[in-house]
DNA sequence: ATTTTGTCTACCAAATCTATAGATTATATG
DNA sequence: CATATAATCTATAGATTTGGTAGACAAAAT
Protein backbone atom coordinates (compact mmCIF):
# COMPACT_ATOMS: atom_id res chain seq x y z
CA UNK A 1 0.00 0.00 0.00
CA UNK A 2 1.16 3.47 -1.26
CA UNK A 3 0.70 5.87 1.77
CA UNK A 4 -0.33 9.62 1.35
CA UNK A 5 3.07 10.36 2.33
CA UNK A 6 4.63 8.77 -0.16
CA UNK A 7 2.55 9.79 -2.92
CA UNK A 8 3.18 13.03 -2.31
CA UNK A 9 7.07 12.51 -1.79
CA UNK A 10 7.25 11.17 -5.14
CA UNK A 11 5.11 14.12 -6.84
CA UNK A 12 7.45 16.70 -4.68
CA UNK A 13 10.33 15.12 -6.67
CA UNK A 14 8.83 14.78 -9.78
CA UNK A 15 8.25 18.56 -9.10
CA UNK A 16 11.89 19.31 -7.87
CA UNK A 17 13.46 17.48 -11.19
CA UNK A 18 11.86 20.40 -13.48
CA UNK A 19 13.98 22.92 -11.48
CA UNK A 20 17.74 21.78 -12.89
CA UNK A 21 19.46 22.45 -9.29
CA UNK A 22 17.36 25.76 -8.27
CA UNK A 23 16.29 25.38 -5.16
CA UNK A 24 12.55 25.53 -4.35
CA UNK A 25 10.24 26.28 -1.35
CA UNK A 26 8.40 24.00 0.47
CA UNK A 27 5.84 26.62 0.43
CA UNK A 28 5.82 26.48 -3.23
CA UNK A 29 5.49 22.40 -3.75
CA UNK A 30 2.91 22.88 -1.23
CA UNK A 31 0.81 25.21 -3.29
CA UNK A 32 1.29 24.07 -6.75
CA UNK A 33 1.08 20.49 -5.70
CA UNK A 34 -1.76 20.82 -3.65
CA UNK A 35 -0.54 19.32 -0.12
CA UNK A 36 -0.22 20.21 3.22
CA UNK A 37 3.02 22.23 4.07
CA UNK A 38 3.26 20.66 7.42
CA UNK A 39 3.17 17.47 6.46
CA UNK A 40 5.49 18.25 3.41
CA UNK A 41 7.51 19.67 6.10
CA UNK A 42 8.32 16.35 7.30
CA UNK A 43 8.22 14.38 4.33
CA UNK A 44 11.19 16.16 2.04
CA UNK A 45 12.90 16.45 5.98
CA UNK A 46 12.74 11.91 5.48
CA UNK A 47 13.63 12.25 1.81
CA UNK A 48 17.04 14.73 2.70
CA UNK A 49 18.13 12.40 5.70
CA UNK A 50 18.03 9.48 3.12
CA UNK A 51 20.37 11.40 0.85
CA UNK A 52 17.69 11.55 -1.92
CA UNK A 53 17.36 15.71 -1.58
CA UNK A 54 19.50 18.59 -0.64
CA UNK A 55 18.28 21.54 1.88
CA UNK A 56 19.21 25.11 2.05
CA UNK A 57 17.85 27.13 4.82
CA UNK A 58 17.55 30.96 4.97
CA UNK A 59 16.74 33.68 2.11
CA UNK A 60 17.02 31.98 -1.53
CA UNK A 61 16.55 28.29 0.10
CA UNK A 62 14.91 25.44 -0.49
CA UNK A 63 14.66 21.82 -1.88
CA UNK A 64 17.00 20.62 -4.76
CA UNK A 65 17.78 16.64 -5.96
CA UNK A 66 20.93 15.69 -4.20
CA UNK A 67 21.49 13.61 -7.49
CA UNK A 68 20.79 13.81 -10.97
CA UNK A 69 16.83 12.64 -11.67
CA UNK A 70 18.07 9.44 -13.75
CA UNK A 71 19.85 8.04 -10.38
CA UNK A 72 16.92 8.56 -8.25
CA UNK A 73 14.34 5.68 -8.44
CA UNK A 74 10.86 5.57 -6.88
CA UNK A 75 11.71 2.30 -5.37
CA UNK A 76 13.99 4.16 -3.46
CA UNK A 77 11.31 7.37 -2.65
CA UNK A 78 8.71 4.79 -1.36
CA UNK A 79 11.24 3.30 0.93
CA UNK A 80 12.48 6.16 2.25
CA UNK A 81 8.73 6.80 3.29
CA UNK A 82 6.78 3.85 3.67
CA UNK A 83 9.45 1.42 4.42
CA UNK A 84 10.68 -2.07 2.49
CA UNK A 85 8.81 -2.82 -0.94
CA UNK A 86 7.47 -6.32 0.85
CA UNK A 87 4.02 -6.75 1.83
CA UNK A 88 4.86 -8.85 4.76
CA UNK A 89 8.05 -8.51 6.50
CA UNK A 90 9.35 -12.35 6.28
CA UNK A 91 9.60 -11.57 2.36
CA UNK A 92 11.12 -8.59 2.73
CA UNK A 93 14.76 -8.87 0.98
CA UNK A 94 16.19 -5.56 2.94
CA UNK A 95 14.48 -5.85 5.93
CA UNK A 96 13.84 -9.13 6.68
CA UNK A 97 12.15 -10.54 9.57
CA UNK A 98 10.23 -13.79 10.53
CA UNK A 99 6.16 -14.29 11.62
CA UNK A 100 5.61 -14.33 15.07
CA UNK A 101 3.21 -17.24 14.50
CA UNK A 102 5.47 -19.18 11.49
CA UNK A 103 7.00 -23.05 12.12
CA UNK A 104 8.85 -22.67 9.26
CA UNK A 105 9.70 -19.75 7.42
CA UNK A 106 11.33 -22.39 4.59
CA UNK A 107 8.53 -24.21 3.82
CA UNK A 108 6.10 -21.67 4.54
CA UNK A 109 3.75 -20.66 1.12
CA UNK A 110 3.05 -18.18 2.12
CA UNK A 111 6.40 -16.64 2.51
CA UNK A 112 7.09 -18.02 -1.35
CA UNK A 113 4.26 -16.21 -2.85
CA UNK A 114 4.68 -12.96 -1.32
CA UNK A 115 8.59 -13.28 -2.00
CA UNK A 116 7.49 -13.46 -5.87
CA UNK A 117 5.01 -10.51 -5.49
CA UNK A 118 7.99 -8.11 -3.69
CA UNK A 119 10.43 -9.06 -6.41
CA UNK A 120 7.76 -8.19 -8.89
CA UNK A 121 7.02 -4.93 -7.14
CA UNK A 122 10.54 -4.00 -6.81
CA UNK A 123 11.52 -4.87 -10.43
CA UNK A 124 9.49 -1.78 -11.43
CA UNK A 125 9.77 0.27 -8.76
CA UNK A 126 13.88 -0.07 -8.72
CA UNK A 127 13.79 0.26 -12.78
CA UNK A 128 11.54 3.49 -12.82
CA UNK A 129 13.53 6.46 -11.97
CA UNK A 130 12.46 9.91 -11.79
CA UNK A 131 13.49 10.80 -15.15
CA UNK A 132 11.51 8.15 -16.60
CA UNK A 133 8.63 9.16 -14.96
CA UNK A 134 8.97 12.56 -15.96
CA UNK A 135 9.33 12.25 -19.67
CA UNK A 136 7.30 8.75 -19.86
CA UNK A 137 4.22 9.14 -22.39
CA UNK A 138 1.40 8.52 -19.92
CA UNK A 139 -1.39 7.50 -22.55
CA UNK A 140 -3.52 5.20 -20.10
CA UNK A 141 -4.87 2.26 -21.84
CA UNK A 142 -8.36 1.48 -22.34
CA UNK A 143 -8.87 -1.04 -19.08
CA UNK A 144 -10.69 -3.95 -21.31
CA UNK A 145 -7.29 -4.65 -22.51
CA UNK A 146 -5.79 -5.78 -19.34
CA UNK A 147 -8.65 -7.46 -17.69
CA UNK A 148 -8.27 -11.23 -17.73
CA UNK B 1 0.28 -4.84 2.53
CA UNK B 2 -0.88 -8.09 3.83
CA UNK B 3 -2.42 -7.94 6.60
CA UNK B 4 -2.23 -10.66 9.44
CA UNK B 5 -6.05 -11.60 8.61
CA UNK B 6 -4.98 -12.70 4.53
CA UNK B 7 -2.03 -14.51 5.99
CA UNK B 8 -4.40 -16.19 8.31
CA UNK B 9 -6.55 -17.16 5.66
CA UNK B 10 -4.50 -18.09 2.77
CA UNK B 11 -2.90 -20.68 5.48
CA UNK B 12 -6.51 -22.10 6.47
CA UNK B 13 -6.92 -22.51 2.39
CA UNK B 14 -3.98 -23.76 2.28
CA UNK B 15 -4.70 -26.37 5.02
CA UNK B 16 -8.52 -26.97 3.60
CA UNK B 17 -7.00 -27.71 0.50
CA UNK B 18 -5.15 -30.78 2.35
CA UNK B 19 -8.79 -32.83 3.48
CA UNK B 20 -10.43 -33.00 -0.34
CA UNK B 21 -14.22 -32.25 0.99
CA UNK B 22 -13.87 -33.45 4.21
CA UNK B 23 -15.39 -30.61 6.76
CA UNK B 24 -12.62 -29.27 8.90
CA UNK B 25 -13.69 -27.48 11.87
CA UNK B 26 -12.36 -23.76 12.87
CA UNK B 27 -10.86 -25.18 16.05
CA UNK B 28 -8.86 -27.47 14.28
CA UNK B 29 -7.40 -25.46 11.94
CA UNK B 30 -6.84 -22.49 14.42
CA UNK B 31 -4.58 -24.89 16.90
CA UNK B 32 -2.90 -26.95 13.86
CA UNK B 33 -1.89 -23.76 12.36
CA UNK B 34 -1.54 -21.74 15.21
CA UNK B 35 -4.11 -18.87 15.11
CA UNK B 36 -6.25 -17.23 17.18
CA UNK B 37 -9.63 -18.68 17.03
CA UNK B 38 -12.38 -15.76 17.66
CA UNK B 39 -10.30 -13.99 14.45
CA UNK B 40 -10.26 -16.98 12.29
CA UNK B 41 -14.24 -17.15 13.12
CA UNK B 42 -14.67 -13.96 10.93
CA UNK B 43 -11.95 -14.63 8.48
CA UNK B 44 -13.44 -18.06 7.66
CA UNK B 45 -16.78 -16.51 6.95
CA UNK B 46 -15.61 -14.06 4.87
CA UNK B 47 -13.92 -16.53 3.21
CA UNK B 48 -17.67 -18.63 2.49
CA UNK B 49 -19.52 -14.63 1.94
CA UNK B 50 -17.51 -14.77 -1.08
CA UNK B 51 -17.61 -17.74 -2.28
CA UNK B 52 -13.93 -19.72 -1.44
CA UNK B 53 -15.23 -21.80 0.93
CA UNK B 54 -18.65 -23.44 1.95
CA UNK B 55 -19.79 -24.20 5.57
CA UNK B 56 -21.83 -26.73 7.39
CA UNK B 57 -23.30 -26.68 10.82
CA UNK B 58 -23.51 -28.78 13.93
CA UNK B 59 -21.98 -31.96 14.68
CA UNK B 60 -20.10 -33.38 11.62
CA UNK B 61 -19.74 -29.80 10.26
CA UNK B 62 -17.01 -27.40 9.65
CA UNK B 63 -15.22 -25.77 6.44
CA UNK B 64 -14.46 -27.15 3.07
CA UNK B 65 -13.02 -25.26 -0.04
CA UNK B 66 -15.92 -24.37 -2.20
CA UNK B 67 -13.95 -25.13 -5.66
CA UNK B 68 -11.37 -27.04 -7.02
CA UNK B 69 -7.64 -26.08 -5.13
CA UNK B 70 -6.80 -25.12 -8.69
CA UNK B 71 -9.62 -22.74 -9.16
CA UNK B 72 -8.79 -20.91 -6.29
CA UNK B 73 -6.44 -17.97 -6.86
CA UNK B 74 -4.44 -16.16 -3.98
CA UNK B 75 -5.59 -13.59 -5.81
CA UNK B 76 -8.89 -13.92 -4.70
CA UNK B 77 -8.39 -14.53 -1.30
CA UNK B 78 -6.35 -11.44 -0.79
CA UNK B 79 -9.30 -9.57 -2.38
CA UNK B 80 -11.78 -10.94 -0.48
CA UNK B 81 -9.59 -10.36 3.02
CA UNK B 82 -7.78 -7.26 2.02
CA UNK B 83 -9.78 -5.38 -0.62
CA UNK B 84 -8.16 -4.53 -4.04
CA UNK B 85 -5.15 -5.42 -5.21
CA UNK B 86 -3.71 -2.20 -6.58
CA UNK B 87 -1.10 -0.51 -3.98
CA UNK B 88 -3.19 2.80 -4.87
CA UNK B 89 -7.27 3.51 -5.11
CA UNK B 90 -6.50 5.18 -8.67
CA UNK B 91 -4.29 1.98 -9.93
CA UNK B 92 -7.33 -0.10 -9.35
CA UNK B 93 -8.83 -1.91 -12.38
CA UNK B 94 -11.37 -3.62 -10.52
CA UNK B 95 -12.42 -0.95 -7.99
CA UNK B 96 -11.11 2.55 -9.43
CA UNK B 97 -10.94 5.46 -7.52
CA UNK B 98 -9.52 9.00 -7.90
CA UNK B 99 -7.01 10.54 -5.40
CA UNK B 100 -8.92 14.06 -3.90
CA UNK B 101 -5.74 15.71 -4.44
CA UNK B 102 -5.25 15.11 -8.02
CA UNK B 103 -5.75 17.33 -10.46
CA UNK B 104 -5.46 15.09 -14.22
CA UNK B 105 -5.74 11.50 -13.24
CA UNK B 106 -4.69 10.56 -16.91
CA UNK B 107 -1.99 12.80 -16.04
CA UNK B 108 -0.61 11.29 -13.42
CA UNK B 109 2.82 9.94 -13.33
CA UNK B 110 2.26 8.40 -9.88
CA UNK B 111 -0.81 6.51 -10.78
CA UNK B 112 1.11 5.87 -14.02
CA UNK B 113 3.76 3.41 -12.14
CA UNK B 114 1.21 2.48 -9.32
CA UNK B 115 -1.31 0.74 -12.64
CA UNK B 116 2.42 -1.01 -13.04
CA UNK B 117 3.31 -2.28 -10.07
CA UNK B 118 -0.94 -3.48 -9.48
CA UNK B 119 -0.62 -5.44 -12.76
CA UNK B 120 2.71 -6.89 -11.60
CA UNK B 121 1.04 -8.08 -8.55
CA UNK B 122 -1.84 -9.37 -10.05
CA UNK B 123 0.26 -10.88 -12.63
CA UNK B 124 1.87 -12.88 -9.69
CA UNK B 125 -1.50 -13.72 -7.33
CA UNK B 126 -4.01 -14.35 -9.77
CA UNK B 127 -1.51 -16.73 -11.22
CA UNK B 128 -0.73 -18.91 -8.37
CA UNK B 129 -3.91 -20.82 -7.44
CA UNK B 130 -3.97 -22.94 -4.33
CA UNK B 131 -2.71 -25.83 -5.51
CA UNK B 132 0.36 -24.57 -7.24
CA UNK B 133 1.10 -23.41 -3.56
CA UNK B 134 0.64 -26.77 -2.41
CA UNK B 135 2.38 -28.82 -4.51
CA UNK B 136 5.39 -26.30 -5.56
CA UNK B 137 9.05 -26.76 -4.14
CA UNK B 138 9.48 -23.83 -1.62
CA UNK B 139 13.75 -23.98 -1.76
CA UNK B 140 14.67 -20.88 -1.09
CA UNK B 141 17.37 -19.49 -3.21
CA UNK B 142 20.03 -17.77 -1.62
CA UNK B 143 19.02 -14.04 -1.44
CA UNK B 144 22.01 -12.70 -2.95
CA UNK B 145 21.47 -13.91 -6.73
CA UNK B 146 18.15 -11.66 -6.73
CA UNK B 147 19.90 -8.18 -4.99
CA UNK B 148 20.65 -5.67 -7.67
C1' DA C 1 19.65 42.96 13.26
C1' DT C 2 16.17 41.28 10.62
C1' DT C 3 13.98 38.43 7.50
C1' DT C 4 13.60 34.18 5.36
C1' DT C 5 13.40 29.43 5.22
C1' DG C 6 14.32 24.92 6.86
C1' DT C 7 14.43 21.86 11.42
C1' DC C 8 12.91 19.87 15.56
C1' DT C 9 9.76 18.46 19.35
C1' DA C 10 5.35 17.53 20.76
C1' DC C 11 0.94 16.54 20.25
C1' DC C 12 -3.62 14.92 18.46
C1' DA C 13 -7.78 12.93 15.97
C1' DA C 14 -9.41 9.44 13.08
C1' DA C 15 -9.08 5.22 10.96
C1' DT C 16 -7.57 0.54 10.71
C1' DC C 17 -5.96 -3.70 12.54
C1' DT C 18 -6.24 -7.38 15.61
C1' DA C 19 -8.55 -9.35 18.07
C1' DT C 20 -12.23 -11.05 22.31
C1' DA C 21 -16.79 -12.08 24.61
C1' DG C 22 -21.10 -13.79 24.59
C1' DA C 23 -25.43 -14.89 22.72
C1' DT C 24 -27.72 -17.25 18.89
C1' DT C 25 -28.90 -20.41 15.22
C1' DA C 26 -28.66 -24.53 12.51
C1' DT C 27 -27.67 -29.49 12.23
C1' DA C 28 -26.88 -34.25 13.46
C1' DT C 29 -27.70 -37.90 16.47
C1' DG C 30 -29.67 -40.68 20.17
C1' DC D 1 -37.82 -34.32 21.31
C1' DA D 2 -33.51 -33.32 23.77
C1' DT D 3 -28.84 -32.61 23.58
C1' DA D 4 -24.44 -31.69 21.94
C1' DT D 5 -21.89 -29.63 18.41
C1' DA D 6 -20.27 -26.20 15.53
C1' DA D 7 -20.92 -22.19 12.75
C1' DT D 8 -22.83 -17.29 12.96
C1' DC D 9 -23.96 -12.73 14.57
C1' DT D 10 -23.45 -8.53 17.37
C1' DA D 11 -20.89 -5.71 20.05
C1' DT D 12 -16.84 -3.97 21.97
C1' DA D 13 -12.07 -2.67 22.86
C1' DG D 14 -6.99 -2.04 22.87
C1' DA D 15 -2.99 -1.07 19.92
C1' DT D 16 -0.99 0.79 16.03
C1' DT D 17 -0.68 3.57 11.98
C1' DT D 18 -1.94 7.44 9.29
C1' DG D 19 -2.39 12.02 8.42
C1' DG D 20 -1.93 15.69 10.00
C1' DT D 21 -1.13 20.60 13.24
C1' DA D 22 1.25 24.00 16.44
C1' DG D 23 4.93 26.35 17.80
C1' DA D 24 9.61 27.11 19.12
C1' DC D 25 14.30 27.01 17.22
C1' DA D 26 18.43 27.35 14.08
C1' DA D 27 20.91 28.75 10.14
C1' DA D 28 21.78 31.73 6.33
C1' DA D 29 21.50 35.94 3.53
C1' DT D 30 21.24 40.87 3.32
Amino acid sequence: MLSNKAKYGIKAVLYLAQFEGEPVQIAAIAETQNMPKKFLDAILLELRNAGILRSKKGKGGGYTLALPARKITIGQIVRALDGPLAPIACASRNAFRPCDDCTSVDLCEVRAVMLEVRDAIAAVLDHTSVDDLRHRRHQVEPLLIYDI
